[in-house]
DNA sequence: TTGTATGCGTTATCAG
DNA sequence: CTGATAACGCATACAA
């Protein structure tokens, strides 16, 4: 509410010197720094970031656009993205773009408005002009918006290939894996593709389901494990996130499959809700904290004007549990 | 990138008829708007939200401050507030109070120094000092911040009614019940006293346990209850949080105790991600969507000036699952 | 050592 | 119908 003004009239100096005394900038002599210091306790002063940020043409926020923050990845990526802004002096300001449609160009025109200074998105449009010719910073999380962009991902092909590996390893012959949709663009894909390529060099069939585009809530995953589990009764293993792993155990359970021996599972993600039951499920995990700070990092070396990393790969590991 | 004052130059007029052009205000001839508008297409200019928000001493964003995001409660209610701020016009910009401390505090300072407009808080601080004094829009959801701050709950009593009265009709006469720290003052902690009083009057047992403040992961959850069902094993009757309930009925599942037949487990919050497994969690679920709503609601009432109900309480409702 | 003028981008006001 | 100018709050450069 005080204005520099207000604290200056009360100590009865000009606003030049009162904003000198509290930045520590500049001349001030003791006996007036102590009128103003007393002056700004008493109206608890505290000066506004808008002139600054307006005078420097930034704001110190930066946008997140996720698909559905319920998800359990993502709440995952966009807190540990929040604590690294945070650590870097921004704030994180967010974006649901499920349910809403056009949601992220509305996010796009705001970056161009200056109401952010960037923007990190882990979302998955179907079209990606949005972001072309728009010359702000921009990082993107599985996601290729060309080669101007920054781009962070997980080793997503090790990933297909160490579920592979173990699965042969337990002598599975017939399994079961969920994807993405093949019609985005993204490297996750690299996990299934390579999934495939390692399970029959094993001598082994895959049999690959692919999930609709941004469906990613528990009912979708629980209807379509079910069904597909129906539908091919006799796999010996399944490769799906960990969603879909996690209700693929559930439904073993109660069918009285017994978990490892009839049916491998092996999750993907590694998010922290499967620590939730018992037996563990075995999954590949995402170093999350890691893509958050490649992401972070990067934002803050296009803010600086510095040269990025156009495509940043972070390992993933395999989280030993007792499903596989 | 482009200020107004490139527009106006290369459409050889002033800034303020550009202003109007772009804006519809006031009289300008067609055919100069027809000039603006296409200088304005030419340089991609889109008005900045600075000087504008600077002027009227607003933001347009409103923080929202969570102890957790991966909690699926939070995320659910975050996820709501942010849906409903973007239909208000408003933006949200996160906080994480878990495992910062000194988080919310930076939080309040930035509301102070114009950096959002009013903050809307769920987290559970152990002191409220913070924000006494502070004359600016606050809404507290499950948090007694004092008379002077608007505060939104669930109606816990009724929550903790329904799960008793549905626990004594199906005859338990030895129940165990997990509550978060009653140290907080928060008006969730009814739906536990609630709880005692109808199961006692109703002539059964009940075993309170006490969790650590702001301890909401899935580990602590998984050993909690472990360790207190094996402390407790014949009880036939527990009244948990959601993800508790649910590693509840995973253990039972494992141990091969019959559910609901010889334990019944009742949920509470109602979090989407009960949904992915069966048998299907009963549970007292929050009306989350409301919540966010009522928080949002009032928040643009302070910012209005409009007179608000200090404290506003949120139905909750059984929902019907084959647990209990 | 201090006060004052300047500029940041936009819109509203007012004189032309 | 249009152009010039003030105002917003702060930091900074410069004059006193």
């Amino acid at each position: 509410m005080a204005s520099i003004k207000e604290v200056a009239k009360r100590a009865g100096v000009g606003a030049g010197t009162v904003s000198r005394a509290l930045n520590g900038s500049g001349y001030v002599a003791d006996e007036t720094k102590e009128r103003i210091l007393a002056a700004a306790r008493e109206l608890d002063y505290r000066s506004s970031e808008q002139p600054k940020n307006f005078i420097r043409n930034l704001t110190g926020i930066i946008g997140i656009v996720v698909p559905d923050i319920e998800n359990p990845f993502f709440a995952k990526l966009l807190k540990n993205i929040e604590i690294e802004l945070y650590k870097n002096g921004y704030k994180a300001l967010i974006c649901n773009t499920i349910e809403i449609s056009n949601r992220e160009q509305d996010f796009i025109d705001m970056l161009k408005q200056h109401v952010m200074d960037g923007i990190i998105t882990g979302a998955q449009s179907l079209t990606n002009d949005a972001y072309m010719n728009l010359n702000k910073p921009v990082v993107a999380i599985d996601r290729d918006l060309g080669p101007t962009i920054p781009l962070i991902h997980s080793d997503h092909a090790k990933g297909g290939r160490l579920a592979a590996e173990l699965l042969l390893k337990a002598s599975c012959k017939n399994v079961l894996q969920f994807g993405g949709s093949f019609r985005v663009q993204t490297p996750s894909n690299d996990r299934h593709l390579e999934f495939i390529r390692v399970m029959e060099e094993g001598g082994a069939t895959v049999k690959t389901v692919e999930m609709e585009w941004n469906m990613m809530d528990y009912d979708y995953y629980r209807r379509l494990i079910a069904q597909y589990m129906d539908i091919y009764p006799n796999v010996d293993g399944v490769f799906t996130s960990d969603i879909g792993a996690m209700y693929c155990l559930n439904l073993a359970m109660r069918k009285g499959i017994r978990v490892p021996e009839e049916l491998h599972i092996i999750g993907y993600d590694g998010v922290d809700m499967i620590r939730m039951f018992t037996p563990e499920l075995t999954t590949i995990a995402q170093d999350v904290p890691m893509l958050a700070r490649r992401c972070v990092r990067t934002m803050m070396d296009l803010l600086d004007g510095k040269e990025v990393v156009m495509e940043q790969v972070v390992d993933v590991s395999l989280q030993s549990g007792d499903t596989a």
